[in-house]
DNA sequence: TAGGATTTCCTACAGCTGTAGGGTAACTTG
DNA sequence: CAAGTTACCCTACAGCTGTAGGAAATCCTA
């Protein structure tokens, strides 16, 4: 009897990780030059060096390897976001500097994030990363608010509250950098950033009459 | 011969019409109780009465035809969104108003919504969906700064230049719309309304220094 | 209404999908 | 190391996909 995809935790199988491994990697590198959209299971496990039926035995389909392949490298890109909380700890210029990373990173891997997040990529990835946006930002404002770490949360627990300023932001910066990737990225990442931190500040610093709850 | 998807042009052949009609209606039909991933082009194609080659003839799978399907639909909704320019004519009142009408409308559809924009839906479709918001509000926007209708672009045409708030308004509305769908639609549309509201006008009536550009 | 053009439908085919059963090899644990 | 567990691979199968060629029906135009 095969476990098959109920446990996220990590198993202590070598077999386990070794295959997962293999399967995420070739499809990082399939996606590099092609849509998802291209990418048939048969392909992937192929390249891969491991049977169909093994590929199943994990993943139910491509869009849902792609969602674990792509998790580590996108929660990284998440975690590194700015800070934009109410006259956050960060003077503006490292807020600028991180957003200004963000955007050099996302343009370092242009044609991946296009091919999974473009109109022939995948729904799924695209929804994980909306919701793991939305909460990597409310655990943010929330730290920034109470100046305190809360319990272990660190955004990847799904568990939020409904948070509407939260969803808006990460709406906003996905927006931003999904138009910057489908034209190509002419503008650079500094300018981006120059021209997308201003418009962050005036969410977090309205004043309180203006303020939601 | 067959034309076969190339002219978007309505086309004067009652037998078209009549085809692409049935198929998009009855895509809709589908998609308002199963997940888009879980409809087959035999399935929408026989229920449609149509012969699954004749499918093929029009569109190229059923991505394509979930987003002629809900194109006019979806297009409704957007050019109904409130101008959040500064010191829009409108008077708050009234742009809350149709914001909340525009949450009201997506309710109303929640089902067919999340099908299609959801985990399960199509990356086509977001895609589709966030071009428009996108370029709707760049003309929204351009309209109420200059006072003046620009040409004859209704925000249909997709040709808009690299506008980061737009983009960044745009994502914003969308993953509020998304968040909110897919926690079922809790809260009600007048809250949602009066919640979103003071973000909206936040971006657009900064102070000049803290303007991009 | 006749004629040419276009659409629809049928048949066929290779390829991919997702599932099931069962044999073999690798791993973990005691 | 032995025993039990687990993962991997193979085979097979029904169903869907996307494409092609060609016959029959429908449509537009003159």
């Amino acid at each position: 009897m095969v476990t098959t995809r109920d446990s996220n935790a990590p198993t202590g199988d070598r077999r386990v990780r070794r295959t997962q491994a293999a399967l995420q990697r070739t499809l990082i590198q399939l996606v590099e030059d092609r849509d998802l959209s291209q990418i048939s299971v048969a392909d992937v496990a192929e390249r891969a060096g491991v049977s169909r039926s093994t590929f199943y035995d994990h993943y139910r389909d491509v869009h849902e390897l792609a969602e674990a392949a792509c998790t580590a490298m996108i929660d990284d890109l998440i975690e590194s976001l700015p800070s934009p909380g109410p006259d956050s700890a960060d003077p503006t210029q490292d807020a600028t500097q991180s957003l200004r990373a963000f955007f050099a990173n996302l343009a370092e891997r242009a044609g991946l994030y296009r091919s999974l997040l473009g109109p022939q990529g995948s729904a799924r990835v695209i929804d994980h990363v909306r919701r793991r946006t939305t909460a990597a930002i409310h655990v943010a404002v929330r730290r920034a608010e109470t100046g305190a770490e809360p319990p272990a949360q660190t955004a990847a627990s799904m568990d939020i509250p409904h948070d509407v300023p939260a969803a808006f932001t990460a709406g906003a910066l996905i927006g931003v950098a999904a138009d910057w990737l489908q034209r190509g990225c002419l503008r650079t990442p500094a300018e981006m950033a120059a021209l997308t931190w201003p418009l962050l500040t005036a969410l977090y610093h309205v004043d309180t009459d203006m303020r939601p709850g």
